[in-house]
DNA sequence: GCCAACGTTGGC
DNA sequence: GCCAACGTTGGC
């Protein structure tokens, strides 16, 4: 089991939009950047991600899960670009702001530390641990 | 609104 | 293959 984070301007795909799709979930298209198209080429189903608001609120909101792993993205004409399906699985109980993130030193060499234009990123076991315990998660979602 | 960091493009 | 110019992202 592998642990990321994806990153999204609410304005242009927020967390209730994801949680919308349901169960199902759905692509995580749009992505037009090699680093984080081969993040996704290493996403195996089952996975787990933060989902993170950038812009305004800065701020882990939700965790998703990868119900497809990478494949086309459809709205690309081009070949060149993939993408995962993911769906919203958990609420964070309480959200986990970037400040918080930065102040914590277990933290300090999180993707989104040090690489904050990467939208989408591996996350270490250790950080997820760290992090959906601060989020309140439940057991099963973490 | 500004700017740093980063990626891409295109001329040479 | 290098690098200047430019565009985008995202934090502040």
């Amino acid at each position: 089991m592998n642990y990321w984070l994806f990153k999204s301007e609410p304005d242009a795909w927020s967390w209730d939009q994801q949680k919308k799709e349901g169960a199902h979930g759905g692509e995580w298209d749009g992505v037009r950047n090699y680093q984080a198209r081969n993040v996704m080429r290493a996403m195996k189903k089952g996975d787990l991600g933060f989902f993170y608001h950038s812009g305004e609120e800065k701020r882990i909101v939700g965790v998703v899960k990868v119900v497809a792993e990478a494949h086309p993205d459809s709205t690309d004409g081009t070949g060149v670009w993939e993408c995962v399906d993911v769906a919203a699985i958990s609420d964070v109980k309480r959200p986990v702001t970037l400040a918080e993130i930065k102040a914590n030193k277990a933290l300090k060499d999180m993707v989104l530390v040090n690489n904050s234009r990467l939208s989408v990123q591996p996350v270490s076991a250790e950080e997820w641990s760290i992090i959906s315990r601060i989020a309140g998660l439940k057991e099963k979602s973490r």
